[in-house]
DNA sequence: TTGTATGCGTTATCAG
DNA sequence: CTGATAACGCATACAA
């Protein structure tokens, strides 16, 4: 049982001080022969750093918060992925919190973890009104934040997130390509800011293709789950249909209004084409599959990631990375049923 | 800007030494009025521990590693949010790394964090074959290790799954009841524990219905994801169905071939049933949703973790937990045509 | 029961 | 360019 190598003794075996030793480790001057001799010395030893006395000594803590709604959250995971990847290659932990994995919203803990200044930075997944107070504190506190897909804009925050203005317009064109000329849409909650800009490009798009969108065919879903994709569609397929295509505001909602109208036989495209947003993996599961907007999420979460360490190491101006979308075709939708 | 309070600062202002106040901290003897003083001191002050400090002083890491094939797996989620549960009491951080998250089986970084002492423990989700070494070499370098429904028998390493055995007896009930005679099974992979217990649960029960499993249709996947499914349901539903059954080593299969299933117009469940074990989320979102078994994985994923805190706590023997698992009924399952 | 002193592994400051 | 040495914030023998 031999413990792990320590810096004092890369120094006493390469025949230098600690500092030197530490010198190299971060890359400061040091001579040719020094810096060979203690390369050996760390190669024979498989010396590697202590990331905690390395962050108490220049006063960090080495680990970032991810706060999500939920965890369980289609959209995350793939965001996850995103910063694992840019993670490993800084040596840094994580920490995770849902705000609403216990049936009930809450935000001590991220609270908590700013107050005690236990992160060194923050990511924040589609922050909305209620994310306001937590958004304020870490600013105040001087804690670097990056949101991701925000729900509102706030101002100096750093924003990670697609054009989803851009992505509307391409779900017209789509649809426009399929000759559908009585199209609906249904929103996330109205405040969202992805719903309200896909709602835009959509409704832009349409008009220079000399597209109505009725006012009476746009709706405003509770949240961006599933079952409030099942409720709406329970209220809408209640009735007749008035619209041959329905773009939803993200996947969630839209398989979860798919489940609803297959039950009720709604043939899809035949009768009705569905579009979501984001293309979650689960779109691809289900047949027929989901014609969707994809966000390059992992990508984002690599961005996001990535940004937040830059903001850590030296404080910068707060910008706005902003991602194209790609429109994903699969069988959920086709030529309008009057054509 | 005032810098965060330290231990000497409540020491200072409670008028009493350092180590007075760590002793309190850690729940050591005190005396009742020095008890006190500190706990206002800490209030007033809104003291709060340095998780490296401590740490470093500890000799301990404050993270722990969390171990998958890929964060994308639908079975996954889950899990992380049992540990994230879990582990906000710990006042711990999190390392996550994806085995196979990259397009090809790279496991170089969780044996770097093994090797270099990275993690007081590690969580390893379905750990199989090719997980092997790396279990071992955490052994040898006494890392704590639980594993999560593992699928293969590994000695020394402590073990969370559900009874899997149980759980294909369920499955053989269920379509018993309803009057299925030709049943089929397509498990994981060949070597998974899991799909070898719950093919074995499934037939004994079966044989004690005194219903067939006839070994033609007993068929392995390549892999648990849906991809794999997919594929199968190509080769299977390319020639006539002999079953009005089919039991998928879990959902992530089911859901593969159910789309593909849906594709060629097969009816489920007028014309085949299907089951799936684990219960992720998405198999509620399709119609028809997907009868299956569930593994409470949250709750697996607490237990890992907690269990985990223990064994870096106090060396302790190594046990097998088993949860039970649970019938979820939903479309995809019903009365065998024939009858 | 409490205080003193030392160690945990690094980084950074400041003379040489 | 290099080497002492003082932080960093906490835990814990040991002495009182």
């Amino acid at each position: 049982m031999t413990r792990k190598p320590t810096i004092a003794d890369v120094a006493e075996r390469a025949g230098v001080a600690i500092s030197t030793v530490s010198r190299h480790l971060n890359g400061h001057y040091v001579s040719r022969a020094a810096k060979k001799r203690i390369s050996e010395v760390i190669a024979v030893l498989g010396y590697s750093r202590s990331r905690n006395a390395r962050n108490l000594s220049l006063g960090r803590t080495g680990s970032i918060g991810v706060v999500v709604d939920s965890t369980l959250d289609l959209w995350f995971t793939q965001l996850l992925a995103g910063i694992e990847e840019e993670l490993s290659k800084h040596d840094a932990s994580l920490m995770l919190a849902s705000l609403d994995l216990r049936g009930h919203y809450d935000a001590h803990i991220v609270h908590g973890w700013i107050r005690e200044k236990r992160v060194d930075g923050l990511i924040i997944a589609k922050p909305g009104k209620r994310e306001r107070p937590l958004l304020q504190k870490a600013v105040e506190c001087q804690i670097p934040v990056i949101s991701v897909a925000p729900d509102e804009v706030v101002k100096n925050i750093q924003v990670v997130r697609c054009d989803n203005i851009a992505a509307g317009a391409t779900v017209a064109d789509h649809l426009a390509d399929f000759r559908h000329r009585k199209i609906g849409f249904a929103g996330g909650p109205p405040q969202s800011l992805d719903s309200k800009d896909r709602l835009l490009g959509l409704q832009n798009r349409l008009k220079q293709l000399g597209i109505p969108l009725d006012r009476r065919h746009i709706w405003w879903c509770e949240s961006y789950q599933a079952l409030a994709g099942i409720e709406f569609a329970r209220t809408l397929l209640g009735k007749p249909l008035d619209i041959t295509a329905l773009v939803m505001g993200n996947d969630a909602l839209a398989l979860g209004f798919m489940r609803v109208a297959q039950q009720r036989g709604i043939r899809v495209p035949q009768s009705l084409s569905i579009v979501g947003f984001d293309n979650v993996p689960e779109g691809a599961l289900l047949w027929p599959g989901l014609t969707t907007v994809a966000q390059p999420m992992r990508e984002m979460g690599r961005a996001a990631c990535g940004q937040l360490f830059e903001n850590i190491a030296l404080v910068r101006d707060v910008q706005i990375v902003e991602y194209p979308m790609e429109l994903v075709v699969r069988e959920s939708t086709g030529p309008a049923p009057d054509f």
